[in-house]
DNA sequence: CCTGCGTCCTGATTTAGATCAGTCCAGCCC
DNA sequence: GGGCTGGACTGATCTAAATCAGGACGCAGG
């Protein structure tokens, strides 16, 4: 493959959709210029805040979520490396949901402005971005799918299949499992379910032999068995090759 | 004002994040050049389908919504007119989600080669339409809060208002009411609940003199009523000026 | 050392909402 | 007119998941 992969899994990511140039490798190279690190636990973002800065994932996990008047919280989506996390706290007004790390997290931090030159420099890259949000977009998509059609058993399965896959993309798991460092409490948080019903599921997955969520690892003891039992469609984060040349 | 509001509610709703000059108004015109007309119920995209086009909304309601093996649907969101659709599907390989007319409409179709070059030829549109698919994304975040975490009732009133607010923007609906062509069926399949629960649902709302649904039309009886219900934050789709300049 | 605290784990009970199985009514076609 | 069809509407029953109320373990801090 004559991609050149640079160092950032993010321009790795758009290299994926769009043939990146070395002006633009360059250009992208350039946004990872103000280097952040957070300590988990501490939100990266708030609702409410008018800070205007978004940040590009090096390393960690994070969480974006929304807390009800009411108390209840729920998870939107998990971040991993690569991803970029953020983005409308710069193009709104306003932050609209929280971001907290779930572990220490390094990241880059991205101006609007930083944002808006880069386009003007290059209007490629610009397509890239907008394929990376869509994507993003695509996955909160599943996730609404997930909460709104699909029972506890289905929809536990499935969240952590499309954890899985989205790791293998940047080499942090593989078809035995991976790495996981959240907690049931967590987990319920963005399955939209309570956490004791949360640990009966997990329950049943490991008597059933098809998972084991412990210790910090999510291990597919059956990953065949998953993708039936969740009609999880294999192909659908798949990107292989450039769209645009 | 000084923004110029030139024909199209895409233009406009545009407009109202960048101060758009009259070369990029002309820009934007030109992707109008395709304008096509679709009776109700006849699919403009399906899943899996890679014919890559995209439409703007002039006038009519449409509904994105993804099948499951086992039948069940979900609707992920309705657009009317002034929105952008199937963006994902010029971006992606494939639709990755279906798209119907819910009433006769008429949009204009963008190819993947138009949207490109119009950014080509002016950045700052790049930047306006990725704000545009971020509050697009935005709307599907509240959605999934709402199938997460809220219950029928809080959810039926805050998805009602929610798209009262949407039509406000466009000069389709008031704090009395809307037109809505949405039938209990296909309310049910957005709220992810059964069709006879959300029938309940309304006529509870009806004897509290909160809405009242019926005729293809939504009435609010009591809108200060419903917002307290659903705790909708008035603010959250508010766009007062453009951000960028 | 004991005191918390967080995470995991469980049985018993309750409830929100689904499913089943219809009725009623308006519009439409032959 | 009669026979459809599709939407609104309803009572009875069932069930998935929430809630309540705890126990057990590990470990950080005084």
């Amino acid at each position: 493959m004559p991609i050149p992969v640079q160092e950032s899994p993010f321009a790795r990511k758009l290299g994926a959709y769009v043939a990146l140039t070395d002006t633009e490798f360059a250009i992208l190279a350039a946004l990872h210029k103000r280097r952040r690190i957070f300590p988990a636990g501490q939100d990266m973002i708030y609702q409410g805040q008018s800070v205007r800065a978004a940040y590009i994932l090096a390393s960690g996990w994070v969480c974006s979520y929304k807390i009800l008047p009411g108390g209840a919280r729920q998870i939107v989506d998990f971040q991993i490396p690569g991803d970029f996390l953020g983005l409308r706290s710069i193009l709104f007004r306003a932050a609209d949901h929280n971001v907290e790390p779930l572990t220490r997290v390094t990241a880059s931090e991205v101006l609007a402005s930083d944002l808006i030159d880069a386009f003007t420099r290059t209007p490629r890259l610009a397509t890239a971005v907008l394929w990376a949000v869509s994507r993003d977009e695509a996955m909160v998509v599943e996730h609404l799918i997930n909460i709104g059609r699909r029972d506890a058993m289905q929809r536990t399965v499935h969240f952590l299949l499309e954890l899985g896959a989205r790791l293998m993309l940047v080499g942090l798991g593989t078809k035995e499992g991976y790495a996981c460092p959240l907690s049931q409490y967590v987990l319920a948080d963005a399955l939209g379910l309570s956490a004791v019903h949360v640990n009966r599921i997990l329950r049943q997955l490991r008597e059933r032999h098809l998972l084991t969520f412990r210790n910090g690892k999510v291990i597919f003891d059956d990953f065949d068995g998953l993708v039936e039992l969740a009609e999880f469609d294999l192909a659908y984060l798949d990107q292989s090759g450039p769209l645009l040349r």
